[in-house]
DNA sequence: GTCTATATCCAGATAGAC
DNA sequence: GTCTATCTGGATATAGAC
């Protein structure tokens, strides 16, 4: 066996400028866009030569790849942070604000996650993965409070992003769209409670 | 005065060339996505050389906004075309069956009208004039209803566009978001009734 | 009105020296 | 691990001949 040192000095230092490289890229995007990222420009962020660059990524889909699954992992934190509140109603609630703030206060981010945009982009098995899990928190969240429908997940994604999606493209940095999210939370959940009644 | 041919056989041999080029750019975006739209590609189309398309038009971003202006055309005609319905709620559920069978039939158009993801892509003045005649429209129909605030139009923009977007980008060709559309209009609007009653 | 020629600049990616 | 050098190909746009 090959594993008598536990840590290993030269993976350290690579992962280090992995993140290094990752961490100009998010810099770049927020600035320029998703779109205008290039392996030259980040290059120069990092003080490097766009080619060396390709010794930590083997492409720049590659790099995509991995500001994806690092926003996901991001997000699944966030939504999974602090004690989970007992009632489910209230952890929806919170959980719709998390993701709103999430997404509005980086719309470069956005983008990049949930609207499908980048030209010939698509994520890795791996980095989808983690998008999959967040979606599954929510299913569960959602299933707690009694919304345990298909139908119900794709109304709630739709009902968030929607208000999401309007306010970074109408009114970026305000809050014209988002300010109601309380308020549709609360339709949907009196509309799906009067549906279950009504059976 | 100069006025004495009514047709100008020449402008009308430009208007249609323009034409033509502006539906081979149509052609482009929907099979490379609005991004990947090139003046070479285009002039590749329509049999020309690159250059020969800024006698048309004199930038890239041109083309883009008369792409734009077109659409919101489109869409307004589509919009107004028929017998407007005499019960204000059949209008709004036609209105916004009509606008996301507009959104969803070509999702190139749906990014270039109502996300901002082309970068440096802002319409002229001219052009989005037309976007705002469409979004007056929405306003008034809104209105016969009994939804008169601006937090009535932001939300019912959030709620259409939501089903929308997660349509596209989660499931586009199909049918899993926006098949909810009349229901979450029907929830919206007897929402706000429940909300003048309370009054 | 379309062409050739050209300017300028940028992109992603590979080979191989050090 | 970073560099120089290079390949290949793309982009938008302008000048001027025909």
């Amino acid at each position: 066996m090959s594993g008598v040192l536990v840590r290993d000095r030269r993976a350290e230092r690579r992962q280090a400028t992995i993140d290094e490289i990752l961490a100009a890229a998010w810099d770049l995007v927020r600035e320029e866009g998703v779109a205008a990222l290039s392996v030259r420009g980040l290059g120069a962020r990092v003080g490097m030569r766009a080619q060396s660059l390709y010794v930590y990524f083997p492409s720049k889909h590659a790099i995509y790849d991995a500001m994806f699954a690092q926003a996901n992992t991001e997000l699944l934190g966030r939504l999974q942070d602090g004690p989970e509140p007992g009632d489910p109603i209230t952890s929806l609630h919170r959980r719709a604000r998390v993701f709103v703030e999430f997404c509005t206060e980086d719309p470069a981010r956005y983008q990049l996650l949930f609207q499908r945009t980048i030209p010939g982009f698509e994520p890795s098995e791996e980095s989808y993965a983690i998008a999959r899990q967040v979606l599954d928190t929510t299913r569960q969240a959602l299933g707690r409070a009694g919304l345990t429908d298909d139908a119900h997940l794709e109304v709630w994604t739709a009902l968030t992003s929607g208000l999401v999606s309007q306010q970074l493209a109408n009114d970026p940095g305000g809050t014209r769209f988002v300010r109601h999210l309380d308020e549709v939370i609360d339709m949907y959940l009196s509309h799906i409670k009067r549906q279950g009644r009504r059976k």
